[in-house]
DNA sequence: TCTTGAACCTCTATCTACTAGAGACATTAG
DNA sequence: CTAATGTCTCTAGTAGATAGAGGTTCAAGA
């Protein structure tokens, strides 16, 4: 049995975290020691790593959670668990498109800075001012 | 004078956004009319102007702050607020690194799915262990 | 002039995904 | 046995807002 210290390490998740999901219930309460401190088994390791592999992914808690409650049934159809993988391909497509746009106008804004003063300055001039940009980096509502 | 709607609407942010910038003092307290609504100006409309391009491109409040007190001394050098965008740039760039990654392994994730059952289904083989993954996509420690 | 409805006011709580800290108890190495 | 480290619970804080309750003010129409 491993102690929430060693199953941080061997997971990559730190303490405080492993409580964190413990309370919002994406793990299941442990065992606890004669000391009420929490000892975890193998099955907890793993659903532990596949919560950290899965944030590492983007996926939010939410979807994570879902993913969770899929695993547990393996006869049942995977295309649930397809539609919420294409579902964060989706959203990690949309913020890329609009991080590139962002980057651009950064670029562009740099560039034109002539290390002047303030008062000259392209940076606080284009903030200042959309009119001043190139193209529409107003991609959408997805506020990234 | 504008009241804090058609302030809202002129610079395309929301009301409870704008008293929230004020909240935080990134907008100074505007004047009030006699039934103790806030009234703005000109100035005022430049400035939230500034802070929602700003956000558009990305800049995180604490930076906004900065161009803006940066903004008030025009005769300074502007190297500082320089140094700002470059950073966003860095950080733009770091994030686009990172979810290009993520959507490399998301579309090998998805690609291997055959839309059987669960207990045969590679989203949540490749989930539950990272060796599955082609390449390291745990990019830094820039948590995304 | 009165009234209605929209816009405004303050205050508190909520969201995501954690992180930090206080003060107390448990465990382990030497 | 002691000291150091690990763990316990609980609360609060982070960014950047958004939502709602319950009440007031304003502008326009009848």
């Amino acid at each position: 049995m491993l102690t929430i210290g060693k199953l941080g390490n061997a997971a990559g998740v730190k303490v405080p975290t492993i409580r964190y999901y413990e309370q919002i219930g994406l793990l299941p309460e442990p065992e606890r020691s004669a000391g009420n401190q929490r000892l975890y088994g193998k099955s907890a390791l793993e659903r532990l790593a596949f919560i950290r592999h899965s944030r590492e992914l983007g996926f939010p808690l939410e979807a994570i959670r879902d993913l969770l409650s899929l695993s547990d049934r393996p006869d049942q159809s995977c295309a649930a668990a397809d539609i919420i993988a294409k579902d964060q391909l989706a959203a990690v497509d949309a913020r890329i498109a609009r991080l590139t746009a962002l980057k651009a106008e950064l670029e562009r804004m740099i560039a034109q800075c002539a290390q002047g003063t303030i008062a000259d300055c392209r940076i606080i001039k284009v903030l200042g001012d959309h009119s001043h940009c190139s193209q529409d980096h107003r991609i959408s509502e997805a506020v990234e």
